[in-house]
DNA sequence: GGTGCCATGTAAGGGGTTACATGATTAT
DNA sequence: ATAATCATGTAACCCCTTACATGGCACC
């Protein structure tokens, strides 16, 4: 059984070879809000892959700076189209925000617009990010990839409005006090 | 640094003592959807806690069987305060089905509306578990709790509008497809 | 007498992050 | 020159799940 990691590895080099150093930051602008990972997952795993025959290295040296490509090989594209032909199982979340205001029935009520409102913001810097990738690479990417862009922007926009709606609830006369970006 | 699953058995013992046992039923049917927990946390993580003096465990069998009750020390009520009243900070999720969608590119669209379906589907399940949570535990659980609770419903409501919205625009003039649950 | 729930725990392992270490290259 | 970026990697640690082990109790 391969990671997610190793899955999302094998969906990068579909296009083409990469680099760990390149999947890493098509990470970051891609995959990232819903499905992350670092250096000290990406290196191992490549090895490890290469080791299983799923993908090959290429020593592709830049002046004297080393550098790795790793490219599918036909098993891992095999494996690949396994993995995405099949059901996606795992779906989960940990909402710290969340989990303190679940707690939060002895506090008050301005303490806890106070968390809504921080969860709201934060929100709102996840929506900023997705927007600058889309402004940055969204003529570039595909149908699907794009897809997954919009589900995360919808995302970000619902949480936003049920913490805005949360907040009317507990302060329904007061809607002058919600900080910043309205 | 306390880790999320201790402030979640802080978070619990808040309202009166538990045992272990009580305290993962208390997660399955409410936290459960945005922040899980197994045994092998639990009881670990009560010992620790009562060796920094956060909780306190008693012994109290029912008949033969063992079972130890913990409960909030001045503390952890302290603690478990301090956590509530700072802004949550980590927000994650995993979602697979979604990972698979980024990299169908080269699927057919059947392909595609099935693992949206699949997805969909899943949602479904979700939203019936918390709607059972509602039936039986809604008339007894607070303000913040009801409130989650309802997080978690129009969030699984979002995504199943957001499943159907991508289905449709795969597949515009089929709209007879989509199995079950309609 | 068996099934299912109550109750507690441990061992092994997986998956992941953080911090650190090293060095080349490019831009300012 | 120095900061940022390219590039690869490892060690330590954290958090968590799964599987296993044990035994009491209740009900049919």
């Amino acid at each position: 059984m391969l990671s997610n990691t190793a899955h999302v590895i094998l969906g990068f080099l579909q296009y083409g070879p990469l680099s760990g150093y390149e999947i890493k930051q098509k990470i970051d602008v891609s995959t990232r809000f819903f499905f992350a990972a670092s250096y000290g997952q990406i290196y191992p795993e490549l090895k490890q892959l290469e080791h299983s025959g799923l993908v090959t290295g290429t020593a592709k040296a830049r002046g004297q700076r080393a550098r790795t490509e790793y490219e599918l090989t036909d098993a891992g594209r095999e494996r690949l189209d396994e993995w995405l032909r099949s059901p996606g199982v795992t779906l989960e979340m940990r909402d710290e925000g969340l989990l303190k205001l679940f707690f939060s029935e002895r506090l008050s009520n301005a303490e806890i617009t106070s968390r809504l409102d921080e969860m709201r913001l934060a929100r709102h810097a996840a929506l900023d990010r997705l927007h600058a990738i889309e402004n940055t690479v969204a003529k570039q990417i595909g149908r699907s990839e794009q897809m997954t862009l919009d589900y995360g922007v919808a995302l970000h926009e619902f949480a936003i409005a049920w913490y805005e709606r949360s907040v009317a609830a507990f302060d329904p006369r007061d809607r002058s006090k919600s900080k910043g970006r309205n």
